[in-house]
DNA sequence: GTCAATGATTTACG
DNA sequence: CGTAAATCATTGAC
């Protein structure tokens, strides 16, 4: 507050003005016509100068007994809150502190000191007036608002929070059912911390406001005395305000440390991972497993997929990351889920075929138009058929003829690898399953009979 | 509580 | 940028 230290000097200077008994020689002759020792004045100013030590309750409950003089330049508008207090009438107030308030507001001096500091005053204001700066919206706190406001922590009620957090949910993925569950607890914790934030908000407002009227009011009762401004009285409020904002904003730059970590709890996948549901994990394996010597789906067959599991593109890829590596690592474990997918595969092999022309040739897999991405290598499902022929499991007799067919095809051809060389393949795939070749054959873990591999004749 | 499974993230590489 | 590999963190069965 280097206001009121700057008013005080002011005073200061004007006590020593008065004490020096320079000033307005009219107002001098008339003390001496009066009568009155000059050490009257620097009485009055000692006074004056003491009344801005009061305490707020001192000012507010002071009552005026006389009509003082308006307030310095100012307007005595009733409705600007001044005087809040002045109906108390003193009342609880030490009568010694009243007597000399009294007897200040009385003395035949006072009126005409007034008139001298309220001059010198504007005099000295003239030059504060410049200092007094605009102060520029400050950077951080509109980084705060704005981020308040975009998690709908501020601003309309159903704004912009739900939808940042269904954007959020949505981006974190999962299946909607879970998403919107998470979605509602996030919505609800939301609404706590925006609670939290405007009771908070609308304490420090009232505890501003509040602030404000008694400083007002304190400097309105000091301005029948000493001189102040309507002006300082507007910077003071500044002032006020600028603290206050600053309280504020440490309320804000927590509020928005909770909005993260509640985001960052509710809404970080990788904290709330969910698993996939059994029909995104059938359909993803069934991708895997009939495209198993290249198992990279292109960008479309990634979409499509996303489509089909209900799930992100990059879930998707994170899936094939996974799943890749897991298997490449142990695909003894894989067996026999390689092997299941591989007779759901053929199943559709089979039914598609029944459908189609027969003319097509078992060794000429790619032939016909494939699904999406259902049929297109059908060479890896030949593959796993391979063993799960040799492992007794039961195929529908109506596939067997197939199956030996393809079984006898990929003994032609050495192994699966040559079925899987078709241009429909994409990226990677010239050299089939170089994707596992890179490291550790068959995993030491793994029970004999890879599928496929090196093992082309475990099936007999 | 343990532990395997699993989705996500991080790091390094081409 | 996509991927491999390692790792993290959670889930769910036991």
């Amino acid at each position: 507050m280097d206001d009121q230290t700057r008013m005080m000097t002011g005073l200061t200077g004007l006590g020593g003005l008065a004490q020096a008994d320079v000033g307005d020689p009219d107002s001098v002759r008339k003390q001496q016509s009066l009568g009155q020792p000059q050490q009257d004045i620097g009485d009055i100013l000692q006074q004056i100068m003491a009344i801005t030590d009061e305490s707020l309750d001192e000012a507010q409950a002071r009552c005026w007994p006389e009509e003082s003089p308006a307030h310095w330049g100012g307007s005595d508008d009733p409705t600007e809150g001044g005087r809040a207090g002045g109906g108390m009438a003193g009342g609880g107030l030490p009568l010694n502190f009243q007597h000399r308030k009294h007897a200040l507001n009385c003395h035949r001096m006072k009126p005409a000191l007034f008139s001298v500091l309220c001059e010198i005053k504007e005099k000295t204001v003239l030059s504060i007036r410049g200092v007094q700066e605009e102060d520029p919206p400050d950077p951080q706190i509109m980084r705060l608002d704005n981020m308040l406001l975009a998690e709908g922590v501020s601003g309309p009620e159903k704004g912009g929070g739900s939808a940042a957090a269904a954007a959020a949910a949505a981006a974190a993925g999962g299946s909607p059912t879970d998403s919107s569950i998470e979605h509602s607890d996030y919505r609800a914790k939301l609404a706590q911390i925006r609670q939290i934030y405007h009771s908070e908000l609308e304490k420090y407002e009232q505890a501003c406001s509040e602030f404000t009227n008694h400083v007002m009011n304190l400097l309105r009762e000091q301005s029948r005395t000493r001189p102040i401004s309507p002006k300082e009285i507007e910077r003071m409020v500044a002032i006020i305000h600028r603290k206050f904002s600053s309280i504020q904003m440490q309320l804000k730059q927590s509020t928005c440390e909770a909005v993260m970590i509640l985001r960052s709890r509710f809404l970080d996948a990788r904290r709330k991972r969910r698993n996939f549901n059994k029909q995104a994990t059938e359909v993803l394996n069934e991708y895997f497993y009939s495209h198993l010597s290249n198992p990279y789906p292109s960008e479309e067959a990634k979409e499509e997929l996303a489509k089909k599991c209900a799930i992100t593109v990059s879930q998707v890829s994170n899936w094939f990351g996974n799943k890749r590596i897991r298997y490449k690592k142990n695909i003894g474990k894989f067996q026999e889920e390689a092997n299941l997918y591989a007779v759901k595969t053929a199943v559709d092999a089979a039914n598609v075929s029944a459908h189609a022309s027969q003319a097509n040739s078992p060794a000429t897999p790619n032939s016909g138009s494939p699904g999406p991405y259902s049929l297109s290598h059908t060479g890896d499902a030949y593959l796993n058929l391979r063993s799960l022929n040799g492992e007794g499991l039961g195929i529908a007799p109506s596939l067997q003829p197939q199956v030996d067919t393809l079984h006898r095809a990929t003994h032609l051809t050495g192994g699966y690898e040559e079925l899987s060389g078709s241009g429909l393949y994409t990226p990677h795939c010239l050299d089939a399953n170089s994707w596992q070749d890179t490291t550790n054959s068959p995993s030491v873990t793994s029970p004999p009979g890879p599928p496929g591999s090196v093992h082309s004749d475990t099936s007999n």
